[in-house]
DNA sequence: CTTGACATCGAACAAATGTTCCAATATAAT
DNA sequence: ATTATATTGGAACATTTGTTCGATGTCAAG
């Protein structure tokens, strides 16, 4: 023997989750051995116990394949938590205000929680249709998720409506005194600026998904 | 005998599902029989048949307890339908090939599965870093979900490497004789030439993500 | 060097588990 | 009715599977 993994209970735990991912059924005690180079199944069971006795697994004794993997196992429970179901609401336009009316037939798109921050509520799914956005790096087909609110921080990227000129569209906003600045995404454009009572704030713009291929 | 139940199967199948639930593996022939009133190992061995017949399971023969549940069973198969899981392997920079080492610690993004069609094989995620992308309306920061495959159908988003400057890129690619041309997803921007052999395709850009706010 | 905890085999065994074959009833089809 | 098909039992049997017990080999602490 030349082996000396003390990694070996985890080396077993990690076969079984494999093992039953894919058979939907645990393993026998000769299957997780000829899996981890263990020659006896006394010492399979072995080890089991240990697993056992440090919470990782319940074994049912006296039956086969009697073995429930615990707690960090469960892949789906851990899944399901980490998505968020946005409404989708159908298309941004540079030439109306967003509509937040939710379309029929209930549509959403599900995002991993980890782009988002502690606050998922108001989140709003859209279509970019056109490409008049294309300053801030947003393209025709692209879809924003926005976060409806009517105030912005200094720097972020904001849906905005120009009373104006009479139009949607996102720019990073910086309220600089009764003027307020508006700034492409894309570093090589230049800021403009408009005066606060023109700029009606939408909401923030939380994420760009564009799809492709 | 007075039951008549034409639903035994049905019966069986639930029973199955229930037990799957609280003990985390299949039940045994004798276990099913007694649950739902069957006396003979053979007996339920013919109704499981069945079952395996119309799809509802699939058998494992010769092992204990080889049973699986599939299609209509599985209450979290759903929600893993919706969901498609794709490994997040790091950076990709101008400056390097990317690397498709998994890293340590197995992270994923989970992205609702309406953005893609059917092919969801050899997905990975990475990070852009550096704004030298931004004629792909890609910025720093970024997430670029990429399939990883040799050759691009013409006018498709690609992560390519280019031998001579020695840099990743993305662009749209053109098959054009022995010349390849790469085209800034940019409208405003110009296209430029390859030869062939410089072009080396990485994968097909799928998806881009961008967390803003 | 000895000792003891830990790791590892092996073989014998009993229990559990699925299969096969045969028989007896129902049920439906003709 | 009669025949064919589906339903249900039973018991014998071969495997699979987990357990028990004894025997080594390792390696660090005393």
């Amino acid at each position: 023997m030349k082996a000396k993994l003390k990694q070996k209970p985890q080396q077993i735990l990690d076969f079984i989750k494999a093992y039953r991912d894919t058979h939907d059924y645990p393993p026998s005690l000769r299957e997780i051995g000829g899996a981890t180079g263990i020659a006896s199944t006394s010492h399979v069971s072995y080890y089991l116990d240990q697993l056992e006795e440090k919470g990782y697994i319940a074994r049912d004794n006296r039956i086969s394949r009697g073995i429930q993997l615990l707690g960090a196992a469960e892949p789906f429970a851990h899944a399901a938590a980490e998505v968020v179901s946005v409404p989708y609401l159908g298309y941004i336009v540079a030439s109306a205000p967003i509509s937040v009316e939710p379309l029929p037939g209930d549509e959403t798109v599900e995002i991993s929680r980890v782009f988002f921050g502690h606050d998922t509520s108001n989140l709003f799914a859209l279509t970019v249709q056109g490409s008049s956005m294309i300053d801030a790096l947003i393209n025709d087909g692209d879809m924003v998720i926005i976060q409806q609110q009517e105030r912005v921080e200094n720097g972020q990227m904001a849906a905005v409506w120009l009373d104006d000129p009479g139009e949607t569209t996102l720019k990073k906003i910086y309220y600089e005194g009764d003027q307020v600045r508006l700034q492409p995404a894309n570093p090589t454009m230049a800021p403009f600026y408009e005066p606060a009572e023109n700029v009606r704030v939408q909401g923030k713009v939380v994420m760009v998904i564009r799809q492709l291929g």
